[in-house]
DNA sequence: TTACTTTTGAGACTCAATCTCATTAAAGGA
DNA sequence: TCCTTTAATGAGATTGAGTCTCAAAAGTAA
């Protein structure tokens, strides 16, 4: 937990942004789970939990942890962007059950490479990718 | 463009909906360009040809296209859907510039085998996917 | 033409997310 | 430690894409 600490302090250094306790108790709040939770989750969680942050502060503070590399966002084109933290996550996608919600990770090194050489056919400087499948799980 | 007609009066009929002209009209609009468009901006070029199509009606629209698998939609996730008519158009995925907004198309037989073994593996049936290439065009 | 049902339009509403601005609190001196 | 500066916060207003409501209009079938 203690790393954690230290995460957010060098990534907001870096930045030239202050620490703070509120950053922290949403930073915390977002290393709790590997789940993959929208803001309003978790601004919830923190508000019940008895903790005072603002839903602004929340919605701020998951966009400097996300331009830090630290939290990623998931947009599932549902209109609601989902966060997981990054803490020991290599790169993967997702697999999302449009039945019941649940969100499965995959990884595969050939569809990187695939998707290198076309970025490269089109001159193109790949930034960031989104690959979801959409479907139903074995248990739907 | 008789063409157009025909294939939005039989998807409706396989839908049991009527015909109508907003329903062509806001069709018509779609089938103008392969374009990557939204709803507003199909809604108000619709209205400024002067002719009167209220908003919901676009958006209900464009729906029902949806669904019937005439107009294809665009999950982009930054909070407005695209769409684009499938009138000769296979399947592909979007390579989009964050600079200049152009998007350009691709499409991988391998990688689209892949993604299927993936399923597989996750004993996850595909009903449909995203894949996005988010970067720099050679123009940016 | 009638009777029935779907579709439309105008504007109210929803919901995630952002913005405003007065107040509060870090951080780095002196 | 106390100041000063400047960034961060909170409460609530605002935005913007999209949806909903319901009375009026228009298809459809007989």
């Amino acid at each position: 937990m203690a790393k954690n600490v230290q995460l957010l302090k060098d990534g907001l250094k870096n930045e030239g942004l202050r620490y703070t306790s509120q950053r922290q108790i949403v930073w915390d709040e977002i290393c709790k789970t590997d789940d993959h939770r929208d803001a309003e989750e978790i601004y919830f969680k923190i508000k019940t939990s008895g903790q005072k942050v603002s839903r602004a502060t929340v919605y701020r503070t998951i966009d400097v942890l996300v331009k830090n590399n630290l939290v990623r966002k998931l947009e599932l084109g549902d209109g609601r962007n989902r966060y997981e933290n990054k803490l020991d996550s290599s790169h993967h996608d997702h697999i999302v059950c449009i039945q019941c919600g649940r969100i499965d990770e995959f990884m595969d090194e050939n569809i990187e490479k695939l998707q290198d050489e076309i970025a490269k056919k089109y001159q193109f400087k790949i930034v960031r990718h989104i690959h979801q499948l959409f479907g139903l799980c074995r248990d739907c």
